[in-house]
DNA sequence: CGGTACAGAGTTGTTGAACAATCCTGCAAG
DNA sequence: CTTGCAGGATTGTTCAACAACTCTGTACCG
């Protein structure tokens, strides 16, 4: 038997790039991608009848590309009358913050573990956020923001955690769609943002978890209060 | 416009009582307790033929529900191979572990909120270990720790981490399949579960995450140990 | 003997059509 | 203003078909 050479491994890290993915994950990712964006905002039907035609599939594959974004809670299914495009409870905002919070707060108490590379991208993030900022970009800005707190929850070292907090995130860019101004939900955060990677960075992972905290509550109440203001 | 009554809100509670499932819910329902219960190993190959004419379903409704186990990492699908159970490599246990023990040691520490139900469903998972142990009845035991530790989770009061928590533990589940012995990787926590439910109703949130996460150490030491020792 | 090439069989990927079950709309009747 | 009901539209599910791909065994060649 061979022994396992170097560049098996290599090879086996581009398998991803070899399209093999099926129809109903490219349609789930296009969908997925428009919503996160905004462009199917909360509430919007989407009939089997349309979507297949519009992105010429058909209805089959288009069910299974429904399934996944079902299960991620971007969609909700109502059974014989069609998918919808998730509309956010209050309640819903509070969970997510919920477990974002346990999520994250643990993630900066481990990031003692986490290699240069994840924390460098808390850096990129930050950076990403104060130049869009400087440039009135406020969507980017919370784009910017979305990825920073990913690359914190990325601290953990965890796949798991990872993907967890890509669905958690996706989810509450719902919350954001249904609210005008996108700028007054992250420019705040900005300079907290920069201070938290400067106290992982020196290793104070005590005090970013304390100020990480603060930001929960302080973040949470602001959206949730305005969301409580809006529709129904 | 009348006002909403107060029986609305029982009978919206009993929406889900109405069966309005798909065949494809029920489908992956059914192969979720099978692979749970351990009777579709890890490995097993999944071929829509099969499968199909077992369960008296259609491919494509099949695939369906095939899409939604892979997104809950149950199974894993090859292109244009098919569908396998998962078999998880070691590496996927420490992540289990990692991911669970920030959820866990997060939700004790938020213990004070949980209401009297869901420190009461500690106690009764554990009861439940407990008689089974005097029973040797050790893959009851098995399941009971797990119902503990979803309860554990269950004291942050978030219906996302509940979830979350579940499909953990049904993953997890995958690794004890691979082993024959039951009895060692459940009996031993018996005790700790016990104590660790006396310190939350007691209060001391703090010394139960201590007693937590020092659980986590030897239990994930034990499980990839033994997991390591085993084929490939 | 070891490795390559290739045909054949079996499986998956995707589509389109078909039909039953259900929901929605509008209108008529009470 | 509510109820009942026809009709049209949409979803739920199955089936059949075909393309694309994988797997297996065999023949071939060095």
């Amino acid at each position: 038997m061979t022994t396992t050479d170097p560049w098996v491994d290599l090879l086996a890290g581009d398998r991803s790039l070899l399209d093999r993915t099926s129809t109903a994950e490219r349609v789930a990712d296009v969908l997925r991608q428009r919503i996160i964006e905004g462009a199917l905002p909360p509430g919007t039907r989407l009939s089997e009848e349309s979507a297949g035609r519009a992105l010429a599939v058909s209805r089959n594959t288009l069910r299974e590309a429904f399934r996944l974004l079902v299960h991620e809670r971007l969609l909700v299914h109502e059974f014989h009358r069609g998918v919808f495009v998730r509309v956010l409870t209050a309640d819903d905002v509070v969970d997510l913050y919920r477990i974002r919070r346990m999520l994250e707060t643990s993630a900066v108490r481990r990031a003692g573990t986490a290699d240069a590379e994840r924390v460098a991208a808390l850096d990129h993030a930050v950076s990403a956020g104060e130049l869009a900022a400087e440039q009135e970009r406020w969507r980017d800005v919370g784009t910017a923001n979305m990825r920073f707190h990913q690359a914190v929850a990325g601290l953990a070292c965890s796949p798991r955690v990872d993907e967890t907090m890509r669905q958690l995130l996706a989810e509450l860019r719902l919350a954001f769609h249904v609210m005008s101004r996108p700028r007054e939900f992250h420019e705040p955060y900005l300079g907290l943002n920069r201070d938290l990677t400067e106290l992982i960075v020196a290793g104070s992972t005590a005090e970013a978890e304390r100020r990480l905290d603060e930001y929960f509550d302080a973040a949470e109440t602001q959206l949730v209060d305005a969301y409580r203001q809006l529709p129904r």
